[in-house]
DNA sequence: TGTTAGATACCCT
DNA sequence: GGGTATCTAACAC
């Protein structure tokens, strides 16, 4: 199966593959239990030329090691005390990714709510909460693969997003022309989705088509 | 209801 | 020291 997933992560650009993971099956199988959402936010970053990705430049240190991975290598780094969910994207060596922002509740909701201890759409609307909702709390995930250990993501029980909306990536500032390229992706109306407006959510069925 | 500003927190270089 | 996430409070509409 994961040989699945390597071709889903190296087939096409990555901003495609951005937009083609939208609607995705998240799962994780937490120590707690079986927690899973449908992926509803997410960026690109195109590894050396882009000067927002952490790779620009082709840096390269052990704490972006992971992005040089196969393609579905698992990319946690921490930001403000939080962590947040990449997953390599191209050949081994090609240092992009995609920066997982948001997820749709599907299975283990309780547990989510226990772990952030708060409930409705502050839930996973936010690449930090998204991870604490989970439970992951370190990075020993870091560095492998998606399939091959408690994270996986499946291609075939998804959502249809009925409208993909492209805008600038978030937390991107003074990173000359790539600050307000257009590599964020949402799923239109979904509430799932960081700073949307409540006028904007779709409360019948999510932004989905299906 | 939405936007903004400030405080906070911590791992990696 | 840089990173740009999250929570709260304050203010404008």
């Amino acid at each position: 199966m994961t040989e699945r997933l390597r071709r889903f992560f190296a087939t096409g650009t990555t901003d495609e593959i951005t937009q083609r993971l939208l609607g995705k099956l998240l799962i994780y199988h937490s120590p707690q239990g079986l927690m899973s959402g449908y992926i509803t936010e997410a960026e690109a970053y195109l590894g050396q030329r882009d000067s927002a990705a952490h790779a620009y430049q082709g840096k390269r240190t052990p704490a972006n090691e992971a992005l040089y991975g196969v393609p579905g290598t698992i990319y946690i780094y921490s930001i403000h005390s939080r962590l947040c969910l990449d997953v390599a994207a191209q050949a081994q060596d090609v240092p992009e990714g995609i920066l997982i922002r948001g997820i749709e509740p599907v299975q283990g909701r309780a547990l989510m709510e226990q772990n952030r201890s708060k409930h409705g759409y502050d839930l996973t609307n936010g690449p930090g909460k998204l991870m604490e909702a989970l439970g992951i709390t370190d990075k020993h995930l870091n560095e492998l693969e998606f399939g091959e250990t408690d994270l996986d993501i499946d291609l075939d029980h998804g959502k249809i997003p009925k409208q993909i909306v492209a805008s600038g990536r978030i937390g991107v500032s003074d990173r000359g022309s790539w600050t307000e390229k257009p590599y964020r992706f949402y799923v239109a109306g979904n509430p799932y989705v960081s700073k949307l407006s409540k006028r904007d959510f779709d409360l019948e069925n999510h932004g989905w088509k299906n």
